[in-house]
DNA sequence: TTGAAAGCGCTAACAC
DNA sequence: GTGTTAGCGCTTTCAA
């Protein structure tokens, strides 16, 4: 049905010419209030919305924001929490009245090959900011070809490619809770990303003098039966951690299930945090605290930074293209509690 | 650089005119192979890549599709596989030149709201082709709206809104395996998932004469203690079911652990699916089977089918708009077997 | 087989 | 403040 109304219609609608319109509709303050009062009735009137085609032509702005992305190996489980980035940059995006469109770009595709296929997007669908996604945030020559076609670029860093260190995080709040004997079980299923947050986990437990890194660390990721023997071994002596990180989800289960059997109370006898979110971890008993990147906040953040540069007109592009600092966010639950006092 | 290349600077470069140069590219067979050599020469000299923006305001195609889903409830996890719906379908799209946009419809947002922003979309996107993603796909308004439009649309159905009943299936499997001795653990996010995999599962036991759906059935999801309780009770026993159907990929692990600690041998005496999958099933020993609705595929014959009727120059926008069968993958792995001989 | 003309719907300059 | 004039880069007629 309402296929076909156009600014033209609008204006007409409206008794205005087509340039009031447009006017109205990017909030230029040069137009009488009548005027915008009876565009902007007519719009509703009328149901019209703007063509987003026609508005990229004439105004060599596209509204439209490309993320690049590495796909994942056949068979690999992709590395990119790809759900939360969509859900979080399209509302970022769609509030704007900016689209947002993802980029794959093959997995095992040489650096030529996936610089053709970027120039390809680009010179297509022609995006007003491009945001490179890890590990594609350290190819320069990506960023190189993004900026040279005068295209604002993000880089988003994000957990294990990053800066921050949930590992190093974890354990230096648990130590600001009064713990000292803080364990650490790996589960990342990058063993790259386990060794960076056990070196922080070390950093934090060297600097406060503790020596629980020493007992109490398993390196490598382990399975069910080894996790409840490794829990059980740990906790059942009377010397025995008084918090506990692990890097999954599910070992957090494990852990929290023998600390039951044991008859220790989480939070008072053992604190308890995941380094990996999961829907178990919200409605287990209790309920287990969670320190981890959350991936959706910061690539909605580099959308809005994108956004508002080109709305500013700033024509800024190879300007500041800082990688994103990787924020960790807690989720506090009630696996957390002050060290007990004497140990 | 390259930015500013146009149809123009292709057409004096291979000195024919700019219809020539757009024949080409949109495979018309009304052009001499000289002429087509020469364009397509100097289109990858220049490295020109024609502008979307122009050929949907000229041609009326936006070679885009839309996709549009219901965005969780805060704190909801996605009952959608998101990132496998992207993947396979930004894939497919991109082989042929086309685009998928993904929209979010707000989760409480109220059906006039949410017709209302579909239209905004569709009036800006223009899109080619519309996939209403579960629960959308049966909001028959949306679909009128779309197909209003001329807009060719697409519905998805997958597990657990689909007709194909991942439970059954598995029971069938097993059932055809030999096993008659079958239990069912529930786990799925969805209770209503739950009931529907189990009233399969349950159809297919009865019809076998089996009555072990009588004795080894968990209708809630166990947490991680009274699964294993769960586990050892039914598997101790001398009489004992032959296989297990656990709907999440947690308890399957589980399950196997606590097989392995009574000393049964899987697959020989107890074979094991997931009506989930996880990398952990992939590296258990064994690995598990997995019999799951994969959402990709389907999602990605959607957006083909699409494309391909816009390619056709087919304008039956409101022809068929059958919700595609949910097709069942089952991921063989070592967890299977036949039922032992005598039990 | 090819080219010329005429837009698609909107915005950037300019006028007024 | 408002309208007018040109296009943006491509495809669609229609002629040749």
């Amino acid at each position: 049905m309402g296929r076909g109304i156009t600014i033209e219609d609008v204006a007409r609608a409206a008794a205005v010419s087509r340039q009031t319109v447009s006017r109205v509709i990017n909030h230029s303050p040069r137009v009488s209030p009548e005027a915008r009062a009876r565009v902007e009735e007519a719009i509703t009137a009328l149901g019209w919305v703007p063509s987003l085609a026609a508005r990229s032509m004439a105004g060599g702005r596209s509204r439209m924001l490309l993320a690049v992305f590495q796909g994942p190996a056949s068979g690999t489980p992709l590395a990119l929490p790809l759900d939360q980035l969509l859900l979080a940059g399209t509302a970022v995006c769609n509030a704007q009245g900016y689209r947002l469109l993802f980029e794959q770009l093959a997995p095992g595709i040489t650096a030529a090959a996936g610089t053709a296929q970027l120039a390809a997007t680009l010179g297509a669908a022609e995006p007003d900011g491009v945001i490179l996604l890890p590990p594609l945030d350290s190819r320069s020559d990506l960023g190189a070809l993004i900026e040279g076609r005068g295209i604002a670029r993000e880089s988003l860093a994000i957990a294990g490619h990053a800066p921050a260190n949930a590992g190093e995080a974890a354990a230096q709040h648990l130590a600001g809770l009064g713990h000292r004997q803080i364990a650490f079980i790996a589960g990342a299923a990058d063993p790259a990303v386990s060794q960076f947050n056990l070196a922080g986990y070390r950093r934090v437990l060297a600097a406060k003098g503790s020596r629980a890194h020493g007992h109490f660390v398993a390196e490598t990721p382990p399975d069910l039966g080894a996790a409840l023997e490794l829990a059980r071994s740990w906790l059942a002596p009377t010397i025995r951690p008084t918090a506990i990180i692990t890097e999954s989800a599910a070992t957090a289960l494990v852990v929290l299930h023998v600390a039951a059997t044991l008859k220790l109370a989480v939070p008072r006898d053992l604190s308890l945090v995941a380094l990996e979110d999961s829907p178990a971890l919200g409605s287990s008993r209790p309920p287990i605290a969670v320190l981890h990147a959350p991936a959706g906040a910061p690539f909605a953040a580099a959308c809005k930074r994108l956004i508002a540069r080109k709305e500013a007109r700033g024509e800024s592009p190879s300007a500041e293209h800082a990688a994103l600092p990787a924020t960790l966010e807690l989720i506090e639950r009630a696996s957390l509690a002050r060290a007990p006092r004497a140990i």
